[in-house]
DNA sequence: TGCCCTGGCGCC
DNA sequence: AAAGGGCGCCAGGGCA
C-alpha cells in the first residue's frame, strides 16, 4: 500500500469552546492525486479530527504536523493518538544544524518564509508549551505567517521543501532515519508526559522528613538548622552554609585557603566544620531541589509530569522544562512505585556510549569485549591487568578528553590496545579545534563556535588563551560525536519500543525517559511480554543506527519492579 | 521588584 | 576519588 501523508494544523480560529479548529491536508503525491479532487477539510473541531484519525490513522498515515510539541498535548488530552508523524520544526531544525545553521529560527512561519525565499522572522516567544500543552502565559499570538496562506498549506509546503533537503544532504537515509525517529520520540516524549512518572507523594513526604527533620514555614527544616548551627559553633562565628563566598571567607579566618567551597574541595580540608557542612550541603540540595516545594508544584494525583524537550539540546539529549525530570536524586527513586496490580519494566543501556564508540569508530576488538554485558570489565581484562576502575577512567578520558591525573598514561594504554577507537574521538577532537564542524552517525551536527572564539584562536600573540580555547572546543567536540550518536541510538530505540508496545502491550505507557534509561508501567499481566520487547528493540536500533553488519552488542536489561528504587 | 550572573551540584 | 562532556535548577547578590 502507498504511503500517505497527511498534514494536521491548528488554525487560529477556535471553536466555541476556546479549542482551536482544526485543518487536515493530504499532501499532494502522483498517487493522491483523486484525494486531492475534493476540498482538504477545514474548522473541524476536536471532536470532528478524532473521527479523520481513526479513519485514516493506518500504518501507512505519516501525520505531518508543524509541531509536534505544541499540537500533540492537546490531540491527546481529546484522546486522540497518532501512530507516526513527521515533526516540521524538528525536522528544520536538523537541517538547519545540519549546514552549521544553528542559530536560526525553525518554526512554521521562518520555514514557510525560507521555503518561499524570503527573510525568516524569528521563532515566537510563547511557541513553548507547558507539560499539558497550554501554551503558556500568553494569549496565542498568531501564526507569524503571511495571511494569504494557512497552516496546512504552509506546512505542505514546507515539508516538500524538507524532503527534497534531505535528498540533498550528504547521508540522506541517515538523515530521514534521524528525523523520522525524533519525530517519533516527539509523540513519545507527550505522551509520557500526559502519562506522568507514578509518584507516592506521601513516601516523598516521609523521606523528606527522615533527611531534613520537621518541616518549619519559611525556614531550614529543623535537621538542616542544627546543621547550620553546628557549622556556626565550629567556625566560632555565623556562617551562612548556603551562601559559598562566606564559607570560604570563614575557612580563610580560621587559617585555611580554600578555592571555593566545592564538596570536592572541602572533602580534603581538615577542620570540625567540615563534616558537618558536607552533610548540609546534600541535604540542602534535596530540600532546594526536590523538596516540599517541589512534591505541591510538580506531584498531582500521584503522577509526576515533567515537560521534556525533544530537540532542545544539541547533541539530541533532551532537556526538560521545568520539574528537573532528568535529575530526580536517587534517594528518591522510592517514590517512583507501580500502581497495584500494575508493575515498572526499568531498563538502562548499559555502558552505552562506550558501545557507541565502538560502532562508529569500527574497532574490531573494542566490538569483540561489548560482546560482555559489563564492558568496563572486560576492556579491564583485555587491556588493564583486571582493574575494572582503571579501564573506566582510561575510556571515560577517551570520551571527555579528560587529561589529570593517572588519565594520560591509562589513556595511552587505551590507544594501543584499541587504537581506531581512540583515533575516532582524538580526530573529532583535532577537528573541533580546528573550528571545523563534526557530525553524529545520523547526522546531528555540532554547532560552530562563536566569532569570538575565531578571533581569539586566529590571534598569533593570544598563545596560552588561545591554545585553552582551542582544546576546549576540542573536548567540545570530541565528546559530541559520541553523545550525539548515542543520541542517534536511543531515538531510534525509543521510536521502535513506543511502536512494539503500542502492537504487542498497547496498556502499557511509556513514564519516563533518561538519555540511556526507560521506564514503563504496566498491568503485571503484560510486564513479562513488554521486557521482552526491549531487547529485541536494542538489537533492531542497533541494526538501523549502525548498520546491518555493526558487530557491536547494545545489552538493554530490564527489570521487573514495583518500586524504582529496586531495579539494577 | 525583576534580571542576570556565579557557584554549586543533581542526573547521564 | 576525581576527572573530562552534556544539561537544569536553586540560592545569593549585584544592579537597574
Amino acid at each position: 500500500m502507498s504511503r500517505v501523508d497527511i498534514v494536521v494544523a491548528e488554525q487560529e480560529k477556535q471553536s466555541s469552546d476556546g479549542d482551536p479548529l482544526y485543518e487536515l491536508r493530504a499532501v499532494a503525491r502522483a498517487a493522491q492525486e483523486s484525494e486531492r479532487a475534493t476540498a482538504p477539510p477545514h474548522d473541524l473541531t476536536a471532536h470532528d479530527l478524532a473521527a479523520r484519525i481513526a479513519e485514516h490513522d493506518t500504518g501507512n498515515t505519516t501525520w505531518v504536523l508543524p509541531s509536534t510539541d505544541r499540537i500533540y498535548p492537546r490531540l491527546l488530552r481529546h484522546g486522540m493518538r497518532l501512530r507516526r508523524c513527521h515533526d516540521v520544526a524538528l525536522a528544520e531544525r536538523l537541517l538547519l544544524n545540519s549546514q552549521g545553521r544553528h542559530d536560526e529560527p525553525h518554526g512554521l512561519a521562518a520555514a514557510y518564509a525560507r521555503a518561499r525565499g524570503l527573510p525568516p522572522p524569528s521563532d515566537a516567544e510563547d511557541d513553548t508549551a507547558d507539560a499539558t500543552g497550554q501554551a503558556a502565559l500568553f494569549a496565542p499570538r498568531g501564526t507569524g505567517l503571511p495571511d494569504d496562506v494557512t497552516p496546512a498549506e504552509a506546512t505542505e509546503i514546507v515539508l516538500a521543501e524538507q524532503h527534497s533537503a534531505i535528498q540533498r544532504a550528504p547521508a540522506p537515509e541517515r538523515l530521514r532515519l534521524l528525523i523520522a525517529s525524533e519525530s517519533q520520540s516527539a509523540l513519545a516524549a507527550a505522551e509520557m508526559s500526559q502519562h506522568g512518572l507514578p509518584w507516592r507523594a506521601d513516601i516523598h513526604d516521609a523521606v523528606l522528613t527522615t533527611l531534613l527533620g520537621r518541616r518549619v514555614a519559611n525556614g531550614r527544616p529543623s535537621t538542616l538548622a542544627d546543621l547550620a548551627d553546628r557549622i556556626s559553633e565550629a567556625f566560632g562565628t555565623p556562617v551562612n552554609p548556603d551562601h559559598p563566598p562566606s564559607v570560604v571567607r570563614a575557612f580563610r579566618r580560621a587559617g585555611i585557603d580554600v578555592p571555593s567551597s566545592r564538596a570536592h574541595v572541602l572533602r580534603d580540608v581538615d577542620h570540625p566544620a567540615v563534616v558537618p557542612l558536607l552533610e548540609y550541603k546534600e541535604l540542602a540540595r534535596l530540600h532546594s531541589a526536590h523538596g516540599w516545594s517541589w512534591l505541591r508544584e510538580w506531584v498531582h494525583d500521584g503522577r509526576f509530569r515533567a515537560a521534556y524537550v525533544v530537540g532542545g539540546v544539541v547533541s539530541g539529549r533532551w532537556a526538560t522544562r521545568g520539574g528537573g525530570a532528568l535529575q530526580i536524586p536517587k534517594v528518591l527513586r522510592t517514590c517512583v512505585r507501580a500502581d497495584p496490580g500494575w508493575r515498572l519494566v526499568v531498563a538502562d543501556a548499559a555502558q552505552l556510549e562506550p558501545r557507541v564508540l565502538a560502532a562508529l569508530s569500527g574497532d574490531r576488538r573494542l566490538a569483540d569485549v561489548s560482546a560482555s554485558s559489563d564492558l568496563y570489565a572486560s576492556i579491564a581484562a583485555d587491556a588493564f591487568g583486571g582493574e575494572r576502575g582503571r579501564a573506566k577512567i582510561a575510556m571515560l578520558s577517551a570520551l571527555y578528553g579528560g587529561t589529570s591525573g593517572e588519565a594520560g598514561p591509562l589513556l595511552a594504554r587505551l590507544r594501543t590496545r584499541f587504537p581506531d577507537a581512540v583515533h575516532y574521538v582524538e580526530h573529532a577532537a583535532a577537528a573541533g579545534e580546528r573550528g571545523e564542524l563534526v557530525r553524529s552517525r545520523l547526522g546531528r551536527t555540532s554547532p560552530p563556535p562563536s566569532e569570538q572564539w575565531r578571533a581569539l584562536t586566529g590571534n598569533a600573540d593570544a598563545g596560552v588563551a588561545a591554545h585553552r580555547a582551542s582544546r576546549e572546543w576540542g573536548r567540545f567536540t570530541r565528546n559530541f560525536v559520541v553523545q550525539a550518536s548515542a543520541a542517534d541510538y536511543t531515538s531510534v530505540l525509543l521510536a521502535l519500543l513506543r511502536r512494539a508496545l503500542a502492537h504487542h502491550a498497547p496498556d502499557a505507557e511509556l513514564v519516563f525517559f533518561q538519555h540511556d534509561e526507560l521506564i514503563v508501567h504496566c498491568p503485571a499481566e503484560d510486564a513479562e511480554a513488554v521486557a521482552g520487547l526491549f531487547q529485541s528493540c536494542a538489537d533492531e536500533a542497533g541494526t538501523l543506527t549502525f548498520g546491518a553488519r555493526c558487530p557491536v552488542r547494545f545489552p538493554l536489561e530490564a527489570t521487573l519492579v514495583d518500586c524504582y528504587a529496586d531495579a539494577k
